[in-house]
DNA sequence: TTGTTTTGTCACAATTTGAACATAATTATA
DNA sequence: TATAATTATGTTCAAATTGTGACAAAACAA
């Protein structure tokens, strides 16, 4: 599976370093930026950046600008970093759509803590179409399923049960229901159909299998664990 | 549209008008809970609450303990108001899926702006079926009940007879009501069958089975409390 | 075309459930 | 208290539902 690339914008490199690190650590990809000018041709080149950390001051283009380029065309999540706590600009910063504040000196553990908040809150809205639930990866865009790392291969149809199973975790989903969605509206053949697929998904799916419940006398549910 | 419901949780009277004035002010609809028991019981009667504004010093049941009983059944946002700034304490409140973190004292300003923001990102807050009575609750979304937090399992017609009589609780229901309802209305067996499954429900719902009554020479009754 | 993979259908086995019934326990009432 | 009416409980068995393997049909690729 590929990582989230998180583009760290400050003009001290050491702070960057010390952001980079921590971000690389927990499993992300991390760019670098200098200044304004250059985030912001980074981040229209990459089309997939994840998230933005952003130092509010900065020579030549401030975070501030920074901040209203990109979000003229771009809704990716962005945290402001600043040297103190100032009200006035962390107002500022919600109204241009600024997603997280955090004011330094701060921990990098914070840092990791928000960045991991922000990214599971809009992780229906991000770009790579990613679904996590109970060791199941699914990449939406790719195609690919990963159990507990290890990719596994599922057929069309697989994919898209177990997809729309992972999509709506928790939820008892009735045999109907699961045709409507996942096969066409014209499909008028067997129900129990969904019962040779979900034999063959658990199969494939090994232990993770179990996480497919069955409702007895009613479908069936995909729970993120026991 | 409605006015959205925001559920403010603080023992000082004080502080809960401060925040209520200024969201009121905003066009949100507040209610007020003085202790963490009382907020729980309000968002499980209120199956509406858009947010929760969370004190996390209370006596009794403290903030966090809230947050972990309402995470446990609801994915309402959840802003957390604290003393200090106490990197421990933020990094708790992430693991337990806060949403944001306001550090007193906050100016009403920074507060709304937070509040509008996660309203914004969460836009699509699905409602839950969820039901509540004397310490059962039942998720008709996901098929699933707890007793006193503990997961129960039911089977089919199990399920729907507990829930037919949480829905009517405090109401006496005659076997035939329940026949009518629960089981189809082509059903022509024998009343007594009631009986049986009332018995299985009592005994998997343990001492909380005493909660469905016996009527005399009537039917049933389930009540929330003794 | 042929051969391979995927998808859908079916039959039968395994499992779960629901209803009925008999009997014990409880309640109301004479 | 004795008796009748009603409810609780344990057990059994048939029916409904799901799991599984085999195989046909369809889609796809070489």
């Amino acid at each position: 599976m590929d990582k989230l690339k998180i583009l760290v914008v400050d003009d001290e490199s050491r702070m960057r370093k010390l952001v980079k690190d921590f971000l690389v650590k927990n499993n992300y990809d991390v760019l670098e930026a200098e200044d304004g000018a250059q985030a912001v041709d980074i981040f229209f080149e990459q089309n997939d950046i994840a998230l933005i950390i952003l130092d509010v001051m900065m020579p030549k283009m401030d975070g501030w600008q920074v901040c209203r380029e990109i979000r003229a065309y771009s809704k990716v999540p962005i945290i402001m970093l600043t040297a103190k706590a100032d009200e006035k600009d962390e107002l500022q910063g919600f109204e241009l759509g600024v997603d997280e504040y955090i004011s330094k000196p701060f921990s990098p553990k914070i840092l990791v803590a928000r960045v991991e908040a922000i990214l599971r809150r809009t992780n229906q809205v991000s770009a790579d179409d990613l679904l996590e639930a109970g060791g199941i990866r699914i990449d939406k865009a790719a195609h690919s399923v990963t159990v507990d790392g290890q990719p596994i291969d599922l057929s069309y149809k697989e994919f898209e049960l177990l997809t729309y199973f992972v999509e709506n975790k928790g939820i008892a989903l009735s045999r109907e229901k699961i045709l409507n969605s996942v096969w066409n509206y014209d499909y008028f053949g067997d129900a129990r159909t969904i019962d040779t697929h979900v034999k063959k998904l658990r199969s494939k799916m090994g232990d993770k299998g179990e996480l497919i419940k069955t409702i007895w006398g009613m479908g069936y549910k995909f729970t993120e664990a026991e």
